[in-house]
DNA sequence: CCAACATATCAGCTGTCACTTATATAAGCG
DNA sequence: CGCTTATATAAGTGACAGCTGATATGTTGG
């Protein structure tokens, strides 16, 4: 699953901003969401699920709960794709933002964004 | 629709990347799309009427073509929803760059992220 | 140990999205 | 004017994401 399909869904979204500010158990996401959204503790469960398989959070046990906190990386990576159209909205950079700029897309890992090949 | 739904797609994304280099025909967009994806030529139309319809990208007719150009709005959108955890892979902002990373959350237009009310 | 809590998983249903083929609209050209 | 080119729309279909209710797994305290 691409990092922009997990995005695409409100709820995830809205994880991603209640752990943005700090970890929070399972239950404290579920009691949130469920509050906000209207659906079950499965569903978020599942919501969780999709985000620590593609990187977006990561689990800590407590005793029987689950901490959860947003790991960053691949917001990076969407912020990095970004950066190409950037120039739309930022007309002249001047030395020290490219030099800003240029730091940030240096910090990404391996580029490779799955572009399909010719002819498969 | 989301602009995070509308960049779910890789062949949307495919195009703006595309778009991004300037200006293009639809018939010019088919023709890399439909080499790098194998889909149809209403396939590719369809994605751009999603671009266009949710302000990613603007039409201008000329003659019997039509010309698809980036807009960068729901980008920037995107960019400032992603500032609320430039955080984590910014340790700490010098002055100079929270006053750049100020800026670009200024320029914004309105906040208004639709969160849902809690009882509906 | 066992009852109660905390969280994850399973199985099944449903709506939506991206595709296809066929066709409409409209401009250029002989 | 027709014919071809350029693009958009329509209608139908299959896959899949996200939900629910039921249930499994694992932890804690009495």
């Amino acid at each position: 699953m691409h990092a922009f399909d997990v995005l695409g869904d409100p709820v995830r979204r809205r994880i991603l901003e209640l752990l943005a500010d700090g970890e929070m158990t399972s239950g404290s996401v579920c009691e949130v969401i469920g509050e906000e959204f209207g659906i079950s503790q499965p569903a978020v469960s599942q919501h969780l699920k999709v985000l620590r398989e593609n990187g977006f959070a990561t689990v800590r046990p407590q005793g029987a709960r689950r901490l959860y906190a947003v790991n960053a990386e691949p917001l990076q990576d969407i912020d990095a794709w970004l950066d190409r159209f950037r120039r739309f909205w930022t007309p002249h950079l001047d030395a020290l933002a490219t030099e800003l700029a240029r730091g940030r897309r240096a910090r990404r890992l391996g580029g490779a964004d799955e572009t399909p090949r010719s002819t498969p």
